[in-house]
DNA sequence: ATCGGAGGTATTACATGCAATACCTCGATG
DNA sequence: CATCGAGGTATTGCATGTAATACCTCCGAT
């Protein structure tokens, strides 16, 4: 990375973009993600295309298909269940240390993005922006935690788990709840008392399974 | 992966050939990865070789440097508790769902791991060799739960720490008090007990970062 | 003696060439 | 009509070329 500082980083860039793509559903899950295809298209070589193909599998976004290339990660209930019991103890515990270690700014940084998830329900559902925040919320506080190890964890499961459940957010009473669940964490972060912010973390999580559980059922 | 089929693939071979060595020592915390001094060396393009690097930096093994390539990872006794205090949560839950899913033969292979690793306690430590049987046991357990996720993120994680804990393994206590909490959980998991077996395996990772301190405190 | 700068050196990051290999299409044959 | 096989095609994986860039060393100037 050596020509990094300046900010460039062309195979940075492809790799955000075929993020991008992935959750904006240009390139759904199972989706070819040829090299040479990807290569042609984003108008670079293949190096770049590749490292970030790699990646993405690294990450857990892709699947390395043996003869095939790699796809985009495709996942059953049964999958995201199973990240959100993993995410469940973890954002329980970083939740918990998120409130023993928390700054004033730490904690007002946390409760302006609540506040600014709950002034969007004022506004229609943006299934992509409302995620987005989501994320940007959940990864605060894990970096409030101060536990990398565990952030980066967690950033993994993330990613996997949007893949399934990124659709929820156009539901109007889940994006209500969201936001009950996100103000209990906050206050309990804010109030220094870990247990009961681990506990609603947990809570959050459990409920996301739930949620998505009937959301599936009734969706399809 | 074209040709993988047949087993060549020169950029896992080198991979695990790196791995191998940051273990062994050969390539110590800290040590340059230099991608064309490191291809010079095995001998093969750097292709391959910027990959396996790209790969470590991936899986937590190495730190990219701006200017200086890659590094193998350094960790201080912070990042380490910042592991275990991850694998303790996740250790649990792998031992709780593996309690709750193990068949005969599961943890009949469970069992034969813990009692082939409690006949080792008769002959002279051997660090390397009992860290990895120590991570076979543990890897074990985590796929008998079915939760790949949870496999996949403890894996990570417990790369990341032997690179520092495995001189532990030089210790005769620790060895014979790991039997001991392997064999309780490995009890629990046999009697399909979820909750013993959660509170066992988070024990026993509690307990390593007890022991971890205090031989670090001593040994320096 | 210390500080500043120029050149050498090593590295990264990207582009591209190339062989091997597996899949798919299509036609020939029983 | 079904099945088998051959060829075309697209892909991967590895090798190598190349420009840009930052660091390190050393030397001169103050």
């Amino acid at each position: 990375m050596t020509t990094a500082e300046s900010g460039s980083l062309l195979a940075e860039s492809v790799y955000r973009t075929l993020v991008d793509q992935i959750f904006e559903g240009a390139l759904p899950p199972g989706a070819p993600l040829s090299v040479p295809a990807l290569a042609a298209r984003l108008d670079v070589s293949r190096s770049p295309v590749r490292e970030s193909v790699q990646r993405l599998i690294h990450e857990g976004l892709a699947v390395h298909v043996p003869h095939a290339g790699a796809r985009v990660l495709e996942l059953d209930e049964r999958a995201v269940r199973d990240v959100l019991a993993v995410r469940e103890a973890l954002d329980g515990l970083a939740a918990q240390e998120a409130a023993r270690r928390a700054s004033a700014d730490d904690v007002a940084g946390i409760v302006e993005l609540v506040e600014r998830q709950a002034g969007l329900l004022e506004e229609p559902a943006d299934p992509l922006r409302d995620a987005r925040l989501d994320v940007e919320l959940h990864t605060r506080v894990r970096e409030v935690s101060g536990n990398r190890p565990l952030a980066d964890a967690l950033r993994r499961l993330d990613a996997q788990a949007h893949l399934y459940t990124s659709g929820m957010w156009a539901e109007e009473s889940n994006r209500r709840v969201a936001v009950v669940e996100h103000r209990r964490i906050a206050d309990a972060v804010a109030a220094g008392d870990a247990d009961g912010a681990r506990q609603a973390a947990s809570a959050h999580v459990a409920a996301i399974a739930v949620r998505m559980h009937r959301w599936r059922s009734a969706v399809g």
